[in-house]
DNA sequence: ACGATCGTTCGGCGCGCGCCGAACGGTTCC
DNA sequence: GGAACCGTTCGGCGCGCGCCGAACGATCGT
């Protein structure tokens, strides 16, 4: 009669529908581990209080633990996990129906904020993600207007920088991620993830501190502008 | 500090967190609309229950209703909602190796006919679904392996079709929806919302009842060997 | 050794929520 | 008109959940 997945449904969104562990989760976008403590002040809740909601996060196989010392270590458990809060995010910004007029290249990288990147999860965001996204989009690597999927000449691009694309488990291999401040699509999914950690391994881009911005650096605006024509501000 | 998407993520989720509101969803997912005495008994509570259930879910613009005469019929509000369950149902369902085994013969051509083909909201579902969506990837029509997206080949054939695939607010061209039978994804998004229409226009499938199943015709069949290869979907 | 820090467990408190049945207004059909 | 039906409102009930503080164990630093 009811759909069988009906109770796992309501006990999944359960997990969510608290402001403690949702904010445990937002914050857990970043990608990185998380100490309870940390979440307990992020959250303003005793960490007694936090220690629980940690438990039926972990029991609930939305986070995973690491236990190192007396901290203990916790983060998003994969990539879905991700996706899902990402998607009930999405939906839940405001302004959702505004689409801003596409600004040109030159416009949006001429202006300096392409310094504010960020990483959400374990792609890039912020200006700098939706850069590159559109950038790749006017030279034919990536294609957004018939869905959201990489071209031929995008799956070559990866080759020739040497980034390995592998196919794990479902996980798509481009996806579309909304950036919430920018409000515009980005590159997500094991091509997202790819590009991320060679910007961070080849010095594209350095993280800024404890969060989750990163900075690009004058070697990596060579390397944007060399691969993908992206003018560095100067 | 704290996100400021934290109350609204976490009031959102909790909409769906109770088994009753989260039935109701599942069946609404079918994109028809029900009545809420329906509704009740399909999810097996009192009807004052239910009333106070779709009080809360319109109120947070999950359904939007429409009254006729002493009925109150409700309905998912957009596709933006059937996409937020059909992502939160995918999630769940996967980890399901316990497929449960239908025990009447009455279910169990019940359940037949719904992995044959179905309705999921807008778009095709069930093995038709997949089998039009596997056709149309080795068609070149759609792509799958680097994203999912239309190729410029399968823009020209709902071209040709006649089919018009109108472009509306950010409501994505093609997306894949995974199938809960088959676990496999097939076509979603305006194409797929445009070529379930058509089909239902054309005559090349009717529903069965009152679920959400749907049957090829004979005219179906002809139609979708001649434009797409497939022989004898059953 | 010591204190400091981190996390967990446990009792207890209070609020909120889902549920029902009874009563009521509105609509349809005879 | 009356009867049957659909949906809503309103008490009232009970359970569950989130929260805290206090106590404890475990770990790290000195």
């Amino acid at each position: 009669m009811t759909d069988p997945a009906t109770p796992r449904l309501a006990a999944l969104t359960g997990l969510i529908a608290d402001e403690t562990r949702a904010a445990c989760l937002l914050a857990l976008l970043d990608g990185r581990a998380w100490t309870a403590g940390e979440l307990a002040r992020h959250a303003g809740v005793a960490a007694s209080t936090l220690s629980e909601h940690l438990g039926k996060l972990v029991a609930g196989g939305l986070l995973t633990e690491e236990r190192q010392g007396r901290h203990r270590y916790v983060r998003l458990a994969d990539a879905r996990v991700a996706q899902l809060v990402e998607d009930l995010t999405a939906y839940v910004r405001p302004g959702g129906a505004a689409v801003r007029a596409p600004r040109t290249l030159r416009e949006s990288s001429a202006s300096g904020a392409m310094a504010r990147g960020r990483t959400c999860y374990d792609h890039l965001a912020g200006h700098l993600g939706i850069t590159i996204t559109r950038a790749m989009t006017e030279r034919g690597l990536l294609r957004q207007d018939a869905g959201f999927a990489l071209t031929d000449e995008g799956i070559g691009w990866f080759g020739e920088l040497g980034i390995g694309l592998e196919r794990t488990g479902r996980r798509p291999l481009a996806r579309a991620c909304l950036d919430w401040t920018e409000r515009r699509p980005h590159l997500a999914g094991v091509a997202g993830a790819a590009l991320c950690r060679h910007a961070l391994d080849a010095g594209w881009c350095v993280r800024i501190g404890t969060e989750r911005a990163v900075k690009v650096t004058p070697a990596g605006a060579l390397a944007l502008d060399a691969h993908l024509g992206i003018v560095a501000p100067r």
